[in-house]
DNA sequence: CGCTTTTGACCAGCGC
DNA sequence: GCGCTGGTCAAAAGCG
């Protein structure tokens, strides 16, 4: 077990839960399917993620604001690990125009690619400046719709993967 | 045969 | 205005 989770908001705008998704979300399903060791969750964005899903998922660990990093060592023995996303600059911006739901989790994993419960199309590979690692881009398959995910290795701590989900799946999820 | 992956090109936004 | 960077497209190749 010890899924360890880190939540913390990255544009830290608004929070709230007057806009809660419906009940049967699928992301729902999918956070509770989430195969791997979750160290942290980040919640770049406000409302269409139920808070109340994501409190389920953790299901009892730290819903904190910023991150600790006193929880991740115990994963591995790596030592502790500060954040530094800086998201929390630009997001505000960008949420203006377009970004809407914006979820990033940060999992322990050796493998980038990761069941979900939902089907994803690679469409991009991208070597960004900030990581020496490369950043991947899927779309969900499922036609209509268009949550899209990015994926990358920690520069920092390469045996972390960051997910960033963008969107909400119209549908349920598969399996 | 249909779907996915790969990968270079293209495009748009932003900072200087 | 120009260059850099991140994100997307699309054609070709690969795989089940």
């Amino acid at each position: 077990m010890c899924a360890v989770v880190h939540s913390f908001r990255i544009n830290g705008v608004k929070m709230s839960g007057d806009n809660p998704k419906a009940p049967d979300s699928p992301e729902n399903d999918f956070t509770k399917q989430w195969p791997s060791e979750l160290s942290e969750y980040l919640n770049l964005d406000d409302d269409p993620w139920s808070y109340d899903d994501l409190e389920s998922f953790v299901s009892g660990h730290a819903f904190s604001h910023k991150t600790e990093a006193n929880e991740v060592g115990e994963l591995g023995g790596s030592s502790t690990h500060h954040e530094e996303f800086s998201i929390n600059d630009g997001i505000n911006e960008h949420e203006k125009k377009e970004v809407r739901d914006r979820v990033a989790f940060k999992t322990k994993s050796e493998i980038e690619i990761m069941d979900d419960g939902f089907k994803w199309r690679k469409y991009g590979k991208k070597m960004v400046k900030n990581s020496p690692n490369p950043r991947n881009y899927y779309r969900c398959s499922v036609e209509g719709c268009s949550v899209k995910k990015v994926v990358e290795r920690d520069k920092d701590d390469p045996r972390y993967v960051i997910t960033t989900y963008v969107g909400t799946h119209t549908h349920p999820s598969y399996s």
